[in-house]
DNA sequence: ATGACTACCGCAGGTAGA
């Protein structure tokens, strides 16, 4: 089974070449996060017609977030249950399901943009709720990930130039002891390849041609369970999809899974 | 190369991303 994480930044504009990766990848579940859509506004039907249903956790411009599979989608769960609300509203972040007998998350993890900004506050808040929330799941013998746009560089490693990043979000303490902790309830960074350098990027700004360059980071994260961990043949960044006219900021984290029966 | 982002909402430019 060939899973992926893919931040779209929106479903609507990225559509064309949403489908296009679906087919030519052979991706059975993507998990989906920045649909800048409505529910209403999802392109269920264009899915459908390539094989794909999909569960959706999203109300309007900003974030928003998916699992599409052509595997099975079961027991669905939007939102992060216990997570907190930013300015009084609980947004979409979140959304879970079970696919050909593996449990997925799909997480768009708060930016936090300044650390002095209430929204670091709440970004760290977002990670203590989901790890509570993922505790039983991390810990069971199904197969389990939470796949996602997490906003945290893991290490050093996981910058092109940790100078350029020093007192900013995505690379404080507090934000990789969250990454710890998450691991510490059961859970394992399932790195993938570079397909190119020496670095598995996810992540290039659109300015000052950051791709090109390959002034990226890795803030893509698949985070798995033992039993998914143990599962997982070969995991890469496929760059290829981060290239050209109508491309998205980050590019897909493929997984591949051998699965008992 | 004396410049070098994209998307949303909505019709200008503010907000957001990381």
């Amino acid at each position: 089974m060939r899973i992926a994480t893919f931040n779209v930044n929106s479903i609507t504009a990225r559509l064309p070449r949403l489908l296009a990766w679906l087919e030519s990848s052979g991706t059975d579940v993507v998990c989906v996060q920045e649909t800048k859509c409505s529910e209403a506004q999802f392109p269920y039907e264009q899915l459908r017609e390539l094989g794909y249903e999909a569960a959706v956790n999203a109300t309007g411009r900003w974030n928003g977030v998916a699992l599409i599979s052509k595997v099975g989608l079961e027991d669905v769960v939007r939102g992060l249950p216990g997570g907190p609300e930013y300015e009084g509203v609980e947004e979409p972040r979140a959304i879970s399901a079970t696919c050909g007998g593996v449990r997925l998350w799909s997480v768009y993890v708060p930016n936090g943009r300044e650390v002095e900004h209430d929204h670091y506050g709440y970004k760290l808040d977002w990670f203590r709720a989901l790890t509570a929330a993922v505790a039983e799941d991390a810990a069971g013998p199904r197969p389990f990930a939470v796949l996602g746009d997490y906003n945290v560089a893991p290490t050093d490693e996981d910058v092109y130039d940790p100078a350029v990043f020093a007192g900013l979000t995505h690379v404080t303490p507090a934000e990789r002891a969250a990454l710890e902790a998450l691991r510490g309830a059961g859970l394992s960074d399932v790195v993938p390849r570079p397909l190119k350098y020496d670095r598995p990027y996810t992540y290039w700004d659109y300015r000052q041609l950051a791709f090109p360059k390959n002034r990226g980071m890795r803030i893509d994260l698949v985070y798995g369970n033992e039993p998914f961990a143990k599962a997982v043949t070969d995991a890469y960044v496929d760059r290829e999809e981060r290239k050209g006219k109508g491309a998205s900021d980050h590019a897909p984290v493929v997984v591949d899974l051998a699965l008992d029966a």
